[in-house]
DNA sequence: GCGACATTTGACAACCACTGCCATATCGCA
DNA sequence: TGCGATATGGCAGTGGTTGTCAAATGTCGC
């Protein structure tokens, strides 16, 4: 049940490292719409039907790379103490969540280009941010024990909107600068409307 | 140029509100993807090739309904007073918004069910949301003179994640409540972080 | 009302994303 | 080495979407 080292599942992980990184510069150097799944797959040598089983869709190429983030997220906000209020505790868990960005800041960034030109990719890494927003709304309902999800939804939206506009002027400065601050600002701006110790 | 009465201008809208109700009634009936866009053209009496002259894309039938509501919500901020701050200018332009949505709080929510139940409609709605931020962007921009856009965006991405919430959860109770309250009462606790006088 | 003109529609063909199905190939293990 | 599990390829089919062209239909001046 711990990471399968065999032939077989190195051969996957290869394979499927090999038709991300074909999709993302095939992408890049004719844009999303002109790039068919035939395109991609005949360089890997690979039939389009096995692309299909690794994934979902064409666009999952793109957003498949963020998927695992948002349970992380979760996690994160599920492991601060439980007297921390509400958005600061999100606010660290966003803190974290911001090392794996800067990580894989080039895939960051080229999803994000893709998005400002792709509808269709803009949509879907849209919707992945607002099944985030559930999961932390989630978290928090249960950690102040609410049954009505109304603040803790409003605190996870309003977290989440603050910490996207973050990423994305980091990302159309190229990622030069430090996320982290940028992401903390922003959310410092934010709290103030929240968990004033009143 | 103003609003064109001949029989073509009158019939072509006539058959847009067609299609537009036979899809939300099969989508109703059988759900989103189990509708073909053959089936609701046949209920028409219209050919598959017209659908796509009146809408982009299946989905489109759905997310069409908002598609002017941004531009008008633009307008909205743009008609505040000039001098006042920025966040209460968006909360009192979203104020007027939510007239609309009441108007039409059948659609509204029937968008929402199938938003919740289908992720193609869910992305569509959310790119819409995602348009509607930019705007509000560019116009508070402006407002107060600045190059960097990013308090104006901060402002336009959390207030507008308030207004969703709101209309969210007036959604999920089928539209029974005050939705002008609803919305208040989040933007009024998200304004706390702006706009203070201090 | 009639005819030239513009616009809308329908039919057909094509492209492409995506899926189910079955035969074949490949790997892991006894 | 050979058996069972799994990965792949090929193929056919569905459905959304678009271009093209010809037929139908509204518009407008006469």
């Amino acid at each position: 049940m711990d990471t399968n080292v065999g032939l077989r599942e190195r051969k996957k992980e290869r394979t499927r490292a090999e038709l991300t990184d074909a999709a993302f510069r095939l992408f890049e150097e004719r844009g999303f719409d002109e790039t068919t799944v035939e395109d991609i797959v005949e360089q890997v040598e690979v039939s389009p039907r096995t692309f299909f089983r690794y994934f979902d869709s064409k666009e999952d190429v793109v957003i498949g790379f963020f998927d695992d983030l948002g349970l992380e997220l979760r996690g994160m906000v599920e492991a601060r103490p439980p007297d921390e209020p509400p958005f600061r505790a999100l606010r660290a868990a966003l803190g974290s969540l911001v090392d794996v960005y800067e990580e894989r800041a080039d895939r960051v960034i080229a999803a994000k280009r893709l998005a400002l030109e792709t509808p269709a990719i803009r949509a879907r890494l849209l919707d992945k941010h607002a099944r985030w927003e559930n999961w932390v709304t989630e978290v928090l309902a249960e950690r102040q024990g609410t049954d009505d999800d109304r603040g803790p939804r409003l605190i996870a939206a309003v977290g989440l909107a603050a910490y996207s506009t973050a990423v994305g002027s980091w990302c159309t400065k190229g990622g030069k600068q430090d996320l982290h601050s940028l992401v903390d600002e922003a959310l410092a701006e934010v709290e103030r409307g929240f968990d004033r110790p009143t």
